[in-house]
DNA sequence: TATTGTTATACTCTATAACTATA
DNA sequence: TATAGTTATAGAGTATAACAATA
């Protein structure tokens, strides 16, 4: 590609260049569109933004109240609330630890399970705009974001 | 680029590619890292999310309340609430509208501005780790994502 | 009658601090 | 004493419904 005249200034400097911030632009499109549609997604399974997360999150494994928190970046007192209301509809349950009698391990349900496979089917958008870019396209657009982040 | 076996499926269908999958889970990453670096430059300044959302769009043009819930997808009863906020720490104002006196037209004071301006600022994310891309790389980046937003 | 903005209400998420039961 | 989870509290965002002022 034309890559003409060398980049006068990093991308760190306190002006980006023109192109940077175009991407910064779009990425940020992205974003808006990725979040209106997890959101959007959540919502038809009767979930929050954040008991779907969390419910995704025990879909791979089960995991103590502590480590939650952690994944999610939000204060242990939060998780307790949000597990609760996902174990009043049978998709979430809390398990004692036989190591440590302090500490519950929470796991999904299978209809926690099936209702985190469902969600994660009905998630369109970044599924649907991608059909629009040839496979070598997609290969670019995944190296430069694989890059990206780090 | 390597397209040596056609793609069997439109990434449209049940079952999407491995590397479809690829993207999406990586945009996913790009998502959060984003949200989060928003979220804590907008604590930095003291707003929340949905404040510097609001006052980065009357940043760009005064907006009448309820331009504003279309803009953020939200109810106009949040609106008042959000611009009461910034109102009483004078980053906003409510301007009636002359043409049409049940209008309150919101708009960003001078110290709004800078506030917002400031903010943009600080958003590193999407900056940095754009830094390590190459031109040729960041021109692909953007091609692939204006596609993708049609 | 329809529309704009607001108020009232209820729910969820969030952080902070204090509490309990273990370790 | 230190840690895991919870409870209590307060602030913010969200949607819904009802309301006053204006069109």
């Amino acid at each position: 590609m034309a890559s003409t005249a060398p980049t006068p200034q990093s991308t760190t400097s306190r002006r980006p260049d023109p192109l940077t911030l175009e991407v910064v632009e779009l990425i940020g499109e992205v974003v808006a569109r990725f979040h209106e549609d997890y959101e959007s997604a959540a919502a038809e399974h009767a979930l929050t933004g954040a008991q779907a997360r969390l419910l995704s999150l025990l879909c791979l494994e089960p995991l103590p109240m502590r480590r939650l928190a952690q994944r999610l970046k939000c204060e242990p007192s939060n998780v307790t609330g949000i597990v609760d209301r996902l174990e009043a509809r049978g998709l979430v349950e809390r398990r004692p630890d036989p190591a440590d009698r302090r500490v519950k391990v929470a796991a999904a349900t299978e209809e926690g399970r099936r209702v985190a496979r469902s969600l994660r089917e009905s998630l369109r958008f970044a599924r649907e705009p991608l059909a629009g870019l040839s496979e070598g396209e997609r290969v670019a657009l995944r190296d430069a974001l694989r890059r990206m982040l780090g």
